[in-house]
DNA sequence: TTGAAAGCGGTACCAG
DNA sequence: CTGGTACCGCTTTCAA
């Protein structure tokens, strides 16, 4: 076990190299103005006693401060305002230890408005930028430009093709919709019946992610069940309640309902007064869900834990703006499943 | 949003109230010898400016190491073995925040063993102390001097009454064997059979609240079912492999198991050639129990993250130390379920 | 190309 | 009771 007690500074290293704290400096933050033998020296001394810096002394001697933004989506959606909370409870403590947070809200499924918020932080000159966006060409161009002026950008939620960003922080989404079907195919009792399948937007990357995750656990594990084509809704609260009466009428035997929104308010209130009681599988853990699921409306769960999403953005910035590694696992955010049962505490 | 840039230090604290650095930091530390005028002068000022203290300023100057051992039984253990490799893992990037980890493991099942290892720990003299041990009156004593002796002692995995104890860092076990009961009762296609209830140790407090968990739900919601006595294993594979048969041969019609193990080698083993396939539910993601899964011997997994778990524990340990306060949300743990579709990457 | 020295926000010793 | 000051580990002018 670790019981080493003295770690050796950068005075062990210039003492050790015959060199001063400033050519140590240098070497150490890759400056110019050191002859290739000195330098040489200096790495030595660094292999040789073990040397790690000691980053709290560096920010404190840089006075370095970190701003970050999150850019989503202006959506009337509960789970983007539990987002929004928690970066602002967050941003508190950050604040003491150097670290900025900021918000900008985008027009919701409008790219255009994400562009002008991108171009806009990048020439205000923000370090990092966590955002959450649909994949489209202007998207992409605006990231590009972002990175291209030396801010590190990490996609949230939603993932961008890796030569986009820097990092991903969300969940396998696939992987939820399998997670859905596999509960959705257990929690019937029956072997056949069509299953309805709601989505905020048809172009999200991770909500088409979750309809392939869910069609093929389906098809592979229940062929007996067919899932009925993708009904959009835009986490319009109206706009569910108005359409679902219809979809209700026209396929009888619904026996499931997988809603992969961001907003559960008409699914809801729609099931609260309906006659037919499928089982329903739902995402995110926000109040109006938690209620979903504690008054028995809604089945199971499907989350992810928006403090932990929030916490891995800053810490991924960070490492990558400091160019120094970071801990895999502790940022994997998991696909977190509810019953009732293990509600965690409100 | 938060904008600020400069936060007031000491030093706009000792010029706002017309006292030296030294007598600012006497009260700010609440250290003896100022008048009590003085000490009202400085600490309106800090109100006034809004003054937080810089941590990490403070442990630079402070030099200050803190030393936290993690004390858990030596059972054959998949479990705590992870446990110990995430300590491990996690002790190399704490050394580097002046925090060092150690790890005593307690002969299983002995609270003789745990009481001299916490004496001995005191003795030391620890800055901190996570503990996983039965709820003996030996161990509660022995706890009771460690705390004495101003070491801070936290709760793991397993509860202690709180007023033994600073923290406890794990998941609330009645909810699990709820969350247990609930998929059991959905997963089992028929309204009647029994349930086999195996555990580790009749004694552990966290083995005993998931059974009370489990039989409230099944009682509850699947009255149609028998919870079998609880038959204690002690995470001896060997003797799990030798007990099953005969139960399953006393019990016929076993629709379901629930593991609350700590060990699943022998349940996996036996299983994997019975012809009797029941629904299983076991506890903490290892990887026997990650591959019980996939095989299909097991149906879900209700786990807790021991990285999180450590986590939580060296980041509850020093702040109460420091007496800053801490943010309970991050520091729940989670009660997680694995199905084989949600379970991460290995 | 190199080094001396001041300073980041606090702490702690010693003198008065 | 109070203040002066060196120092924690590292960074950053400014001169040499």
């Amino acid at each position: 076990m670790t019981t080493t007690l003295s770690k050796p500074t950068v005075n062990d290293i210039a003492r050790h190299a015959g060199v001063s704290l400033a050519t140590v400096d240098r070497v150490l933050n890759a400056r110019a103005g050191v002859r290739p033998v000195t330098r040489e020296r200096v790495n030595r001394a660094i292999v040789e006693l073990g040397y790690v810096r000691d980053t709290a002394a560096a920010n404190l001697a840089r006075n370095r401060v970190y701003r970050f933004t999150f850019v989503f989506p202006d959506s009337p959606s509960e789970f983007y305002d539990s987002l929004e909370a928690q970066i602002h409870s967050q941003s508190d403590a950050l604040s003491n230890e150097r670290t900025l947070l900021n918000i900008v809200r985008t027009q919701a499924y409008d790219s255009q408005s994400v562009v002008e918020a991108l171009d806009e932080l990048a020439s205000q000159g923000v370090d990092g930028i966590a955002v959450n966006a649909p994949e489209t060409p202007a998207v992409r161009d605006a990231i590009g430009r972002a990175r291209k002026a030396g801010i590190v950008v990490v996609a949230l939620i939603s993932d961008l093709p890796s030569s986009f960003r820097d990092h991903f922080i969300g969940i396998d989404n696939r992987s939820a919709g399998q997670t859905a079907a596999q509960l959705m195919g257990r929690f019937i009792n029956a072997n056949e019946g069509c299953i309805l399948f709601l989505t905020s937007s048809r172009l999200a990357r991770d909500h088409l992610e979750r309809r392939h995750g869910f069609d093929a656990v389906m098809s592979a594990r229940f062929p007996g069940f067919k899932v009925l084509p993708t009904i959009e809704v835009r986490d319009d609260a109206h706009l569910v309640e108005s359409i679902l009466p219809n979809v209700f009428k026209t396929w009888n035997g619904i026996a499931g309902v997988y809603a992969s929104l961001s907003s559960n308010h008409g699914l809801i209130e729609y099931l609260r007064q309906s006659v037919i009681k499928p089982i329903v599988i739902a995402h995110e853990l926000t109040p109006a869900s938690r209620a979903g699921l504690q008054q028995g409306v809604f089945d199971a769960l499907i989350s992810q834990d928006t403090g932990h999403i929030v916490r891995s953005a800053v810490r991924l910035m960070r490492t990558t703006v400091e160019s120094v590694p970071h801990n895999a696992l502790q940022e994997r955010i998991r696909i977190e499943i509810f019953l009732k049962e293990n509600l965690p505490p409100a």
